[in-house]
DNA sequence: AAAAAATAAATTGTGTACAATCTAATTATA
DNA sequence: TATAATTAGATTGTACACAATTTATTTTTT
């Protein structure tokens, strides 16, 4: 018996589509990302700063399912933008603190705009979005 | 009037469960992709190859969304492992000609178990299966 | 309390991604 | 037909992403 390679294709692959759509979509957000000088990943990890003002980089890590490796250096980057600081914690010396600053949250107010732009961006009804929601959460097992 | 933080929140986001889902997609191949000793962009490179038997880098990089710079390595380190080769056309020096090799035929018949064991690693039914794939195609503009 | 285990970040190394630039080859145009 | 414009890949530089290791600190066990 020959193996299924039709199921070797491409255009057969579930995953593939995942993964184009991804990068597809950062892609659009770069230009509103652009005029605040920040990445996608440095604007995900403001997003958990703005909400929750003051973390450790495991908790940060955790929200974006990120280790350290690739948190460090975003971090450090981020603080050499004026956007955080990153303080050892006193009670703990293995934890780093991660705290906004002033210029972090004014950073806030220039990018409130941007998922509103972003919306215009993907062009799905909102049930189709919401159900989108749902598949990925449900495969994220959230 | 205060800007609508709620949206910047990371849990309202539809980008962000989408590039968290691709990446844990492609964690979920690793242990699959580690016997074959292939890298999940490696695979998807020779899964068009699969198919096409020789083709373009221009056509590979329309077909996987990827440009030479990422390309490039990538192949070469193929090419290394003896799975395909590359050599400039005759009739235009300009495009490299990526052909297939016994050996990269053969790493098919090994490849060809993939897709269903993944099936097992997303829990989602046929029909939602089915609709994120219809989801992912309309954004990416298909 | 001393040794072992566990934990949090940082570091190192490999492999993408992609923008921007460069080179060589081909095609179009003045 | 020289020259300009275009095209295909390769290269360079920046920024992730993650596995594996290391370091420093804290907790648990003996």
């Amino acid at each position: 018996m020959e193996p299924d390679y039709e199921c070797l294709k491409l255009e057969n692959q579930l995953c593939f589509p995942l993964y184009a759509c991804a990068k597809e979509i950062v892609r659009r957000y770069k230009p509103f990302l652009d005029q605040l000088d920040l990445t996608y990943t440095q604007y995900i990890a403001m997003m958990v700063l703005w909400e929750h003002k003051k973390l450790h980089v495991k908790e940060m890590g955790e929200l974006l399912y990120l280790d350290s490796g690739t948190l460090t250096p975003v971090l450090k980057k981020l603080e050499g933008k004026g956007y955080l600081t990153r303080d050892r914690d006193k009670k703990d010396e293995r934890v780093l603190n991660v705290t906004i600053t002033k210029e972090g949250e004014l950073l806030r107010e220039k990018a409130a705009g941007i998922p509103a732009q972003m919306a215009g961006c993907v062009k799905l009804d909102p049930e189709e979005a919401a159900e989108l929601y749902r598949l990925l959460h449900k495969i994220l097992g959230a």
